[in-house]
DNA sequence: TGTTTTTCTGGCACCGGTTCCACAGCGCGC
DNA sequence: GCGCGCTGTGGAACCGGTGCCAGAAAAACA
């Protein structure tokens, strides 16, 4: 391993000059970058992050804390991500957070503290507001994907609207019977996204004026949480809504098998509406609210780079609102005996 | 932002003693850890990894070389291999590498050797004996998961063995026309884990004697990838299989799904063997080689960290073989005309 | 009691870069 | 011809720890 010490010498200059040879900064003549970038290679010579971090204190490097990986949802907007940040020259360093409050702690105290990173990205994780002054203490800049956290940028679809959004294209087709199949209403880490759906979900059949009673279904937000619910829920005829919103394409895709399981017949006996297109909807004829979320990976990263790069660059906006689209495929239709 | 200095000051000590307490090696005096420990405490001082690492030439950080997150296999993987790095207190900084080869190029050029990283696991991702050759030039312990590599320690399953094993399964149930819908067979990236699946495949058919032309089709490790190819495989009469062996647990449920809609029963028109016991295995009755891929990665995690921390410590086998087992479910049965 | 060994502590060099500062050379305007 | 600003370069301090070495103090041993 050669050092920059022996591409000075290689080439016949300074440490410093070498230096500012080979990053670009500063005065050099073209003649000795020339020379002193033809000493590095053939030295196969590489800097010492850790050297450069050390006194530049930057570490070209984003910490990113996610709640799960083997998810959609998740699973995407890390590939946002790490697509943007290799892009620009930064690594990545994942760190998932499970519910554990240890563990946690552990993340936030020892692990991102340590000038390791120069930035955070939290998806789906309410950061407390201990943990943001503490990030920001550091002078790390912050964003949430998924949700809003007090002080910090956030980007997120508006679960609020995208639910009742679901929810109206329930009912204008004329159901009346509708369930909610989402997440843990309690669930701590997250931005209350589940919560949030419900919110909206209720939200519609207010404003339309229905009323259900027992209208939620708590499932695990992936396929065999999804087909469980539906099993149970669609067994029993008495119970059968006529259409369902599930909290995710997974959840919806778990129903639908569920049903055809049980030889109800969807669209016919039962609409089933989801979020996310996920690639698995589509081959479904699944209805559903499209998002992106490698985008919001891609955008947070852009912005934080801005912020870590130009120290002056303008704060954003407090909360990005990243648009959806209703996908009307074949698991909605008109209620039958409407 | 304190640093050790202070620490040392506040507390009394020398800068040296500060770091024996807070590091824990060397002599100190019960006495004296004490008072830098509450010093520390009191300052919020964390030690700045970067100026330890600088000096140690250890990062307490591990890099992953993966080609792909939002799959099964995959995400299982790093999600064990991060459950065990956080665990020994090491950071996991993530590479996703694509087909494109200048990011690869770069990724290993440019990003793994700026002693950022203290050892290097390449998951699914043959590396080229250069590229083995360059890590190990800079010391760092390699590990490969899912397929061998000259020189570096891996861990896998046994391919040809799963593959032979799921066909005979299928060949000892009186089929005669079965197909294999697997991998492209000459991507570059990965440890040939397609055509080994395929090798496997065919040497249990010639064992027993059976000629199928027109054995394999190809398809994205997905399902909507073997629904696609479910499709177009069994809509034709014609060239319909009886069973099939898919490559994966993924495209298995594909062809499932496709298999319902064409109207095909399983298992009496058609059986379907996968390989993985993914989580919607189960739901879909779906007969399967199952393998662990968290623990590969936690196994691998292990191993790493033995060499890291004991430059003496054992070389360990070449290659450690993981276990499968097979779990017959509902997809398949005796050919029915047998 | 004297000597050896062990425990404890501080000083200082060092890891490998970056960057500030000083200084030299040069062109340019007055 | 002199002063000024710009380009190009080297010297040296510095980032924040670790760890070697020397020396003092305490403990063990003879």
């Amino acid at each position: 391993m050669s050092i920059l010490a022996d591409v000075a010498r290689m080439a016949g200059v300074s440490k410093s000059t070498a230096s500012r040879a080979l990053s670009g900064r500063g005065y050099v003549s073209h003649d000795t970058r020339r020379r002193v970038e033809t000493a590095a290679a053939e030295l196969g010579y590489v800097v010492s992050s850790t050297a450069a971090s050390l006194v530049t204190g930057r570490t070209r490097n984003v910490g990113v804390v996610i709640p799960y990986i083997n998810r959609w949802y998740f699973a995407e907007v890390l590939e946002g991500i790490e697509k943007a940040l290799i892009r620009s020259g930064y690594d990545l360093t994942l760190y998932r957070l499970s519910h554990d409050v240890d563990l946690r702690r552990r993340v936030f105290d020892y692990f991102l503290v340590r000038k390791r990173v120069d930035a955070v990205i939290a998806v789906t994780i309410a950061l407390s507001p201990h943990e943001v002054q503490m990030l920001q203490a550091l002078g790390k800049p912050l964003a949430g994907i998924g949700g809003r956290v007090a002080g910090i940028p956030s980007l997120s679809i508006d679960d609020l609207e995208v639910s009742r959004l679901a929810t109206e294209h329930l009912i204008s087709l004329g159901h009346k019977r509708i369930i909610h199949v989402g997440g843990d209403q309690t669930e701590q880490m997250d931005f209350q996204v589940h919560s949030r759906r419900y919110d909206g979900f209720r939200e519609a059949l207010e404003r339309a004026g229905i009323t259900v009673d027992d209208d939620f279904r708590e499932a695990e937000f992936s396929v065999p949480g999804g087909y469980q619910v539906g099993l149970s829920l669609l067994g029993d005829p008495r119970t059968r809504p006529t259409a369902i919103f599930a909290g995710c394409d997974e959840i919806a895709i778990g129903i639908m098998i569920a049903a055809r399981q049980l030889g109800i017949s969807i669209p016919q006996d039962l609409s089933v509406i989801g979020i996310d297109d996920h690639p698995m909807a589509e081959m479904f004829g699944l209805t559903t609210l499209a998002q992106r979320p490698g985008s919001q990976g891609d955008r947070a990263v852009e912005f934080l780079i801005q912020q870590i790069e130009h120290a002056d660059a303008p704060v954003p906006d407090e909360h990005v609102v990243l648009p959806t689209q209703l996908i009307v495929r074949q698991s909605t239709a008109a209620r039958r005996d409407a």
